[in-house]
DNA sequence: TATGATGTTGACTAGTTTAGTCGTGAATCT
DNA sequence: AGATTCACGACTAAACTAGTCAACATCATA
């Protein structure tokens, strides 16, 4: 397994704060509510991403977390990593030692995982919010006929 | 991480048998020590591998490992599944219920997943087994120089 | 400047997984 | 019978995951 609870909560507060966050930063129990994130556990989410400069927030009454760049500049692979740590799916995929005693499997893991990487930083925080409006608009109209 | 030291172990065992199991059974001694995996951890694998039908063994003197089919006739996706349990980089991706509250990332990584399972496919013990012929010659052609 | 709303941080925990070890027993060959 | 080899379940230490909790820092505003 390579993504948790953790990259998948975390992605979803970006995805929630390229939502919500036009006007004015978003409140952590907002985050919290909407994307059914424990939000004592989303504090150290926002943590990491905030360390990882992708928000920044500001305390006090009105305070809250805003992304520090445009959705669309923010690719998932970079969110995952920052995460998550190595996305590598086998251990000696993360050193370039070029190790002499190199697994036999190598080399298809090594395919696998540069094909990974290339389709995950395609993919941006604006496409995955523009999904996920589609996902409620879909869900309301379920509920309403 | 997809891929630990079970898989890798697991996969050279299998490798092991297919280069050195021509002339009768391999004693797991024998391929702890050529492989470099614990002896009483390899036990574990190669239960696992003789119940999902890879090997079969033989008991008392003489006895040892064999390899039940062609080395071509097994791919490494199978073998990994064996050992590993599922591949699936996201837990959402093992159930096909099509969850309502599906995380935002599901179609990147369903797309990932599946190729992933492609690759492992088209490869067989039989190709490994090639390329590791091709590195153990190697290695000895770099000693002897 | 006091107050309360808000984010920040580190310590802590329960449960699970990983990577093994160990001991006993069962089968088989000579 | 005795040596050799596999079979299997119990056990363990360390790391990781998914959180919880409490104390603290900062800021807007009345």
């Amino acid at each position: 397994m390579i993504i948790g609870s953790k990259g998948d909560y975390g992605v979803r507060a970006l995805i929630d704060l390229a939502m919500y966050g036009d006007d004015g930063p978003v409140q952590r129990t907002e985050i919290a509510r909407r994307q059914h994130i424990p939000e004592a556990y989303l504090d150290h989410l926002l943590a990491q991403l905030r360390r990882a400069g992708f928000v920044r927030s500001t305390r006090g009454p009105q305070g809250g977390h805003q992304l520090t760049r445009s959705p669309a500049a923010i690719c998932l692979l970079h969110v995952l990593e920052a995460l998550e740590g190595s996305l590598a799916p086998m251990p000696c995929l993360d050193h370039e030692d070029e190790d002499s005693t190199v697994c036999a499997q190598q080399w298809v893991w090594r395919e696998i995982y540069a094909d990974m990487r290339v389709r995950l930083a395609a993919v941006s925080m604006a496409d995955l919010a523009v999904r996920e409006r589609e996902r409620l608009g879909q869900l309301a109209a379920s509920y309403s006929i």
